[in-house]
Order: structure tokens, then C-alpha cells, then sequence
DNA sequence: ATTTATCTTGCAACATTGTTTCATTTGCCA
DNA sequence: TGGCAAATGAAACAATGTTGCAAGATAAAT
């Protein structure tokens, strides 16, 4: 038994894998499954530290997948580590909205979401197109 | 002769080294010259393009030597590589003031800073303290 | 100018992460 | 259930991050 199973977020899982066209498998299932119980940005070897000895490769393929299907979107963080976030209803495969704020701290090292604090969706910057917006904060 | 060099940034480059108790070296000199010339956010990888062959370690403790020193602080972009820029006069080696916008061309790849728009300075989520801010544009 | 203490460099070596190819296995649908 | 497309896992390699240590360079004192 996995320390992250859980009925509920297995039919989240599968839910969303069958809406993106995604066959069901056993590590798409988990890792969907952690996305959903922890709602905040997740690295790959978060993930791996979870779910235990899992294939590394299939790991780094199920995020790529995920991504490039519109489940998921890379969260930064100021930190080294490409961490993925769950996407929110208004992401599409090739376009992600990500204005809210991310708060990373420094202490505990996670990253978590806040809706309520939104980047700027417009600029005064001529010529320069916005396609998405990151609002990073660090502290504690 | 380097394509990077240049009699003002040198001279300013060892003003900076001198200013921060570092030594004056010939990598050092260069990489800071690069900065002060091209002032958006760059990564190692595009410092080794530039200089040419030049020691990949030395490289590498160059920038983080700069880091903890507060010449420069890391600038997040959206990008999987970790870029550098130069610190501006509200820095200091311990806390690194980083509001401004970075904005990010996903089609030349390259980070330019600006200043006129900056990222929010306080937060209504309780129990979360501020120490620096990032705000990322991605678009064209 | 020489010496000396300290900083800096480069090599070697290793860890981690990113990435592709290809054969095999698996899930899904008719 | 059979077949096709998708997904996995092994192997292998590239790129990047990181440290210890000996040798070399710098800055400051003599």
C-alpha cells in the first residue's frame, strides 16, 4: 500500500487521465495521485522520494507527458529544481495560465500556490508579447 | 583580444572585484565584463560561448564566488538553466533585492530586465515573510 | 624587490539530472 | 480475444553540479 493512495484521488486519476486521452497506467495513477492530495509544486525527486523505487526514466516520461498533454506545468521557484504544479481549469495544452503567485520557502523548501495574487497581465513593454506570467516570492 | 573586452568595463569590473575584496583575475575581469556589457540575465553556458575555452570549474565557482559576494544574484526566468545578472546598488551579499521584471523571449531565449515593473512588496497571506520577489513574463 | 599568507585555479573524480534509442510489454478498442 | 498504438524499462550517453587537493597567482607586508 502506498503512503499516498487514497480511493478518492484514484478516481480524480483516473478521471483526468482518461480526459487527455491517456492510457491508465500504475505510476500515472500515483503520480497524479500525489498532485492531487499535495496541491503544491513537485520535483521529480520528490517524487521519486514518495513513491519509492520507481523507474526513473518512466518517472521523467510521465511528467514530459503529462506537460506536454496540459495536466501539469512547471512551477518555478528560484530554485534549481524544475518542480511541476498541478494545472487549474484555465490550462490548455499549449497554453498555460500561471499568473498566480508562488510562495517557495526558504526553510521547508516547498512551493506552494496562491490564487489570489495575480502577475500583471498587461505591460508597457512595447513589442513584447505576454504568453504567461510567473510571480515568484521567497521567504519563510 | 576578446570580443567581450572593453577599456570602461574592464575598468569597471575591477572596480567592482576590488569593492568586494575579490582578487583581480583574468576570468573573473571577463565574466564581469560580459555582465556589464550585456546586462540581461546569463548562464553559464552562454559565458563558456562567449569567453571560449575557459575552465569549466573555474567557471563555475566564479559565478557562485560572485553570488555570495553580491555581485550578482540568480535570475529566474522559466527556463530549466540558471542564469545570473548583476546586481543592482540595492543589493547586498545577504539579502538581494530582485522586484523588477524579467522578462523572457521564448523565441531568442534571452532575459532582459526591467525595471518599471515590479513585483508586490507585501502579502495578505499571514505567517509568510517576504525576503525577495520574482516576477517572470514569458512571451515574445 | 622579496617574502609570505591567503586566495584562486585546474585536475581528477564523482553525483545528479536530462535525454534518446530500441526491444518488450501493456492498455485499449473493435 | 486479437491487434495496434501507447507505454515501459534497459542501456547508454550528454550535460550539469559539486568537492578535495595540489599547484599557481595575488595582495600586502617587509
Amino acid at each position: 500500500m502506498s503512503p499516498t493512495a487514497s480511493p478518492i484521488e484514484n478516481g480524480l486519476a483516473r478521471q483526468l487521465l482518461r480526459k487527455h486521452a491517456l492510457h491508465l497506467t500504475a505510476i500515472r495513477e500515483q503520480v497524479l495521485g500525489v498532485f492531487l492530495q499535495r496541491r503544491e509544486a513537485i520535483a521529480q525527486s520528490d517524487l521519486e522520494a514518495v513513491l519509492g523505487p520507481v523507474n526513473r526514466i518512466t518517472l521523467y516520461r510521465t511528467l514530459r507527458t503529462f506537460e506536454e498533454k496540459g495536466l501539469i506545468h512547471r512551477a518555478i521557484d528560484g530554485t534549481e529544481k524544475l518542480k511541476f504544479a498541478l494545472c487549474h481549469s484555465g490550462c490548455s495544452p499549449a497554453i498555460h495560465l500561471d499568473r498566480h503567485a508562488h510562495l517557495h520557502c526558504g526553510r521547508c523548501g516547498r512551493t506552494v500556490c496562491v490564487d489570489g495574487i495575480q502577475a500583471p497581465d498587461r505591460l508597457d513593454v512595447p513589442g513584447f508579447v505576454i504568453k504567461s506570467a510567473y510571480l515568484v516570492l521567497q521567504g519563510l
